[in-house]
This record gives C-alpha cells, structure tokens and sequence, in this order.
DNA sequence: AATGAATGAGACTTCATTCAT
DNA sequence: CATGAATGAAGTCTCATTCAT
C-alpha cells in the first residue's frame, strides 16, 4: 500500500509493538522526565514541519527542546526512536478522532456509510496535514514501512469486514480485491486533495467527498 | 499531486527544463564519457535500488561504476544531479512505452478507453518497480517535486481532455474534478498493486484491470 | 593601506565585530573546552608560522591541537575563522603592548613624541615577527582586509589627532596627508627592518629609531 | 623587504633566472605556439584580477584561453610556473617604462632626482594596479618571494650608488641606511596611495608627489 | 539524572596533473 | 601537437553518538 494511507480509516485502537531499538528508554514515571519526554518529541516535530528532515538533527532537536543532547539520548536510544515517537503521537492524535466518529459506520447503510468513511479519511488528513506529508515522505527512510503495512493490512481487513456485514447491499465481488480497491482510492484522493491541492474550502471539500462517495459506491452497487 | 502518480499516462513528450543545480555539467560528446555517464547512473540506479538512498554516496556510486570521484564530478554537479538523471532516465523509458500504447485510447468509447488507460498504467508501474517505487518515495529529497507536480497536472488535463471529447458518454459532471479522481484512483490503484502487493500473476493483474476500469467508468457514466 | 600596517599604533582598545562566517561558534565556558578552543587557536599559530597557510588545514590544526576535527567546528565554523582568532589574539598581545607605552607620547615635544611612537612601532613588530609576516601576507584571503583597514583608518586619525595638539610645532601642512605620508612611512620601514631584515643587533635597531625619527621630525618641521 | 616594493625604481633591466620547474617549456619557436603561451598568460592575469587568486585553476585558465587543458601543460609544467610568467610579463611592462623615465634622474641634482624617482614609482603602480595588488598579495604563497627579494635588494644598491654619486648634496650618513629609509618609503608611500586609497585625480597625486619628496629630501639633506 | 564537550566516520567536492587517443 | 577524459589525494564540514564530570 502506499506511503500515504498511514494512520487512516483504522477502526480500532491498536498498540505500536515498537521495535527494542525504537523504544523509549523508559517509562518517563517521573513527572519530570515526562515533561522531557513531551518537549523532545514536540521539539522533532515542530523541526520536522517548520524546518525539513534534514535539519532535524539530533543536536537541533535537543536545543530546540531546550534540553541537553545527553538527555535526549537518556531517552531515545537514537534519532529514528525520536521520529518514530513522533510517528506514533501522530497515530494516537489521528486514532483518538477516528475512533470517535467511526462507529457510527459500522450501523449505517452502505451509501450512508461509505460517506462516513470518506469524511473521517480527510478529517484524519486535516489534522496536521504538514506534519503528516513529512511523516509519509520521510518514513521510508526511518526504515518504519513494515510498521505502516502492517497498519493498512489492518485498514484493509477491516474495511472488508464492513463489507461482509453490509454484503446484502452489494453485489457480487471479491470482497478483498473491492476493499483493497476502495481504500486505496479514498486513501489517495483526500491524501492529494488535503495535502498537495491544498483544497480549503468547505464547499469543495464537500463535492470532494460526494464525487469519492459516488466514486465507491457505484464501484459496489453497480 | 501524490508521489506516485508519476510518469503516468501522458501522452505528449515533454522537456525537462532541469534546474542548474541539477543540470548535467557537459554534454558527453565522445564515446567514452558517454559510457562514463551512463555507468554512473546505471551505478546510482542499482544503488538506489539494491542498497537504498542513504547508501548512494556519490563515493559508492563511482566505485560501482568504475569510475573515479572525479569523473563523477565532471559530469554531475551534485548527487542530487545523478539521481534527477536517473529520474529523466526513467521518465523516458516509462514515456516511450506510454506513448506506443496511448494513442489508440483517444479513439475508443469509454469504457474501452478507460481499460485502455488503466492497462497502461499498470504497464508504467511494471517497467521497473522497484526503482520506480524508490524514486517515488525519494523525490521530495531530490528537490524536483515541483516537475512532477507540473508533469502530473498535465496528467490531470489530458485525461480531462478525453472526457471533453467523449463528454457525450458521461454524465454531467464537472470534468476538473472528475479527472483528478480519476487520475488519482487509476495511479493508486496501479501503483500500490504493483510496487507493494506485488501482484504478479496475470489472471491477478487482469481482474485488478477489470475492478478499475469498473470503478472508474461507473463513476462516470453512472 | 598597506597590509602591513596591522595592529600598530593604536591608542584605543577596539572591539573587533567579527563577521558571523568568522565568528567562534559558542563561548567556551567551561575549562575544558577553553582549552580546547587555546589548544587549535594555538596550534593554527604554530602551523602557520612553521608550516605556512597552505599546510594549516583544519584537519592538520586539530591533530596538532590534539583535538579531534568535530571539536575544532564545534568552536570554530570554518577555517577562517581559526585564522581570524589567531589574528584577534595577536591583535590583543599587540595592543597589550601598545596601549601601556603609548600614553606618554601625547604629551611629548615632537622630537621626543615621534621616537616614542617609532620606538612602540619596532616593539610591536617585535612580539613574534614570524606570526606578524605571515598574517600580514595572509590577510587578504581571509577576508579581513575590511577591518584592517577600518583599524588603520584609526591609526591614521589617531597620528593625525596628535599633530593637530601639537601643530605649533610642526610646519604649515594638511594633517591628513602629513599623517599618512608619516604613518605610512613608520610603518613600512619597522615592518621591512623588522620582518624582512632580521635587524636584531640593538645597536642597528637604534640608529634605526634615529633615522626612522629623522625622517619624520624633519618631513614634520621642515 | 615588503611585498609590495615589487618592480619598482629599478634602474636596469633585468633578466629573471627562472627556477626550471617555473621555466616556460619551450620557447615558443613558431607562431601558433606563441600566441598559446599568450593567451594563456592573458587569460592568468585577467581571471587573477578579475576573479581572484582561487578561481584561477588551471582548468579555468585554460577555458578562458580558449585552449585545452593538455595543451596548458605543454607550455607550463605547473600553475605556479603560469602566475610567475604573469609577474615577469607584468615586470617587463613596469621595466619599460621605469627604464625608459629614470636614465635622467641620474644627471639630475638631489631634489629633482628625488622627485623623479618618486614621480616613476607612482607610474609604476598605476601600470596595473589591480593586477599589482593581486601579484602582491599572492606571491607570498607562489613563493617566489626570493625573487622579489633579490630584485629589491637590487633596488636598495641602486638607490644607494645614486646617494654615491651625490655624495655632496647630502648630509654625513650611512648611505646603506639612507637607502633601505628611502626606497621603504617612497615604495610604501606610493603603494599604499595607490592601490589602497585609490588617489586618482591628478592635483591629490602632485601633492603626493610633493610631500614625498619633502619626505626623502628633507631626509637626506637636515 | 543531567550536562555538554568530545569524537570520528564519512559525506561532498575541487583541482592540479596525467595520459590515451 | 592538441585534446579532453580521467584521476585521486586532499580538503572542508556534519552529525549521530559516547562519556567524563
């Protein structure tokens, strides 16, 4: 799947099994070093967003956040810890909207349903949409992409699994390949349309989403 | 525009205006440099492909082509400069199989058209995945964002002048919009189906065809 | 004026403004790293004096210094600004001596006054002559010539402010040329017997003081 | 002696004994091979003056000269043997007309001598000056300061069997002495009134001219 | 725990010079 | 003789990471 269906469209919360390697040192119990923990990662994505990735430099990160580079790395074994925190607070941030709008879907009729989807996808796009470019260009790089595919696999079984129990208000497909189909385009049209087409505008953004609705759901119901 | 959409369906050649900086130092006029320039971005092709962006030191890129680091900077201002010609390299044998195959398209009804278009652009993504998958993830590094933004929306308005001219076998729409959903989706599709699915099998990849052309000319034609 | 004239006959302190390009880096403000920063600004003095400005590379200053190259850009951003160090440094060895001899020739008579002045001029160049050539010659390429001359600027005006207490006593003639024409002349002729001559015997060096002081009292009162 | 007392006040021509490794290859028996050697210094001295010291590579000279970088090297074993080609073509220019203005001071008495010999070495400098300083600044570091020095020692000895000649007209004094007094400061003077403080019009060069003089005469004469 | 000085591998790049054609 | 492609030592500088205090 591609680099820009991250985060989207997931149904369920769902825990990052981060990598030892990845993983914060510690469980940041003290206040104090929560409060460590939390400017670190703010400090990489403000640099993230406001400067580029390669400026995003271990030393930049820890003076930004006011912090010594010691005790950064008391904290993240390593740069690509601190940019997969960044990646997972993103994830949290885009969950937490997701979780509360989508359950309503699951109850409602395709047509209804898919419309849903398609407003949670660029609701979950406008977040931070900077950040969120940034973090889908530059993920490959922070050698994370298992993590993301794993993720949309994820996305894809659940999408199908609204499909199955919808089945009786679509017609005959591989409901596998239909997801795949279907998840894949909403993901690539809100993906474009927030982040590269800068469309702003609510009326817009509104036939947006009709022309993707009708786009999926004409796909389903013929 | 998405990074992956492209090289995709065009169907008139264009002429990279390369920015200095990334502008060859000389035209290679006898042989041999020519066989020195090709090496080297045959090396950073293979590089790129086999070992990643970061390994593509311009070092290792002249060692692998046999070349020393000094011919490398004869030719090539930068690294970047080698990889925007592995871009062009790529752009031009994406086009030239592009080309062949498109023309027929203008000529034919909808839905023939569309399957057309979509069986070209699986075609594209096959020519070579896993470079193409490495330089659409690497392109915003490179700093040539802004060419393929250019060169996709030329996408978007050639796929929308085949709608004006067949705007008869489509419902009324407003045919911006409708290109770019379905300029996104046919790309998404094709790419994220070929380069991280790995589908393979023809019968596979024929049904893949089958479901986009669906998706697509039932949007348009309701 | 003349890249000699560097760090002579000064009578004020000055506060070098230092260009950001040839600015340290960050203050040292713990003892080991003010002995780092002593460390490189000592061994690029030595490199140049003994080695010349072509072999002071940063790499060779930070093995001489015995420091390693990250530490040397850790305090200095380029190699210029190494060299400018070397020159603020020997700029305040220079005024040390200056300022503390210079006072009294304010209120001398001419004759007396100018042999102060020519007397301070030899002992500057004397602190370490082969440090003072080689910067004098070095100059130019560092970039530096602007406060040079700004500072010799100062020199001319601070002589001329001198003649102007003591007009009285001098002939007829415009102070500013007067100035240059004796500043210039004091200069060069120090800097050649010191620098170029190798005079060491005193006794040389004081018919030096006698000539070098005719020559400007006699110019001066005809 | 200064850097800059370069080609100045010589009485005589002179022939400079070249190094062999900075000896010219050939001595450009036929015509095509002379206009090479002529373009290429041409193309030193302009690029010198024009871009500065570091932008002169050989490859750049040999660009500028319209001739291939192999060809550079079959005239010039090295780019110092080419920047030393360009201070003797500029010496040779100085010599012409020194030589051809100074055979009168000879006959001439003290003070109309003087103010010949000074008036010459304001010509000199305005030759090229622009080329000057940057000959002056670089040789330091072409090392050919021997040179420079033995043909300012050269120098010195003719000024002073000019003092031996009017042995009547001056005051008892070491005529060694006189002469390095005099030559520093007419040279500095001159230098530094014409390269640095850019004295262009002709009454501020008279009254140069003037104070000079007065400097030297008033000097030689109590 | 925190600090920040120190490290050094390694990246990019230039340019004087050589040599096959 | 001329050409210009090729060479590679050497230089500047960055940045993730370690470690003594």
């Amino acid at each position: 799947m591609s680099d820009h269906s991250l985060f989207i469209l997931a149904l369920m919360a769902w825990k990052m099994v981060l990598k030892p390697l990845t993983n914060p040192r510690k469980e940041a119990s003290q206040e104090r070093s929560r409060a460590t923990v939390d400017a670190l990662v703010e400090a990489t994505a403000r640099i993230l967003v406001r400067e580029g990735f390669d400026k995003a430099s271990t030393n930049r990160i820890a003076e930004v956040a006011g912090v010594s580079i010691g005790s950064l790395y008391q904290y993240f074994p390593s740069k690509e810890a601190l940019v997969a925190a960044v990646i997972d607070r993103h994830s949290q941030d885009t969950m937490r909207v997701v979780r509360r709008e989508l359950a309503k879907a699951a109850t409602q009729p395709i047509e209804q349903g898919v419309r849903t989807l398609v407003a949670v996808a660029v609701k979950a796009h406008r977040i931070d949409p900077k950040l969120h470019r940034v973090l889908s260009e530059q993920i490959p790089r922070v050698g994370r992409l298992e993590k993301v595919e794993t993720f949309s696999r994820e996305n894809y079984a659940l999408f199908k699994a609204y499909l199955e129990s919808h089945r009786d208000e679509i017609r005959a497909v591989d409901l596998g390949l239909a997801a795949f189909i279907c998840v894949t385009s909403i993901e690539a049209v809100t993906h474009n349309a927030v982040l590269h087409h800068k469309i702003v505008s609510d009326e817009a953004m509104e036939a947006l989403v009709d022309e993707a609705t009708r786009l999926v759901v004409g796909y389903l119901t013929d």
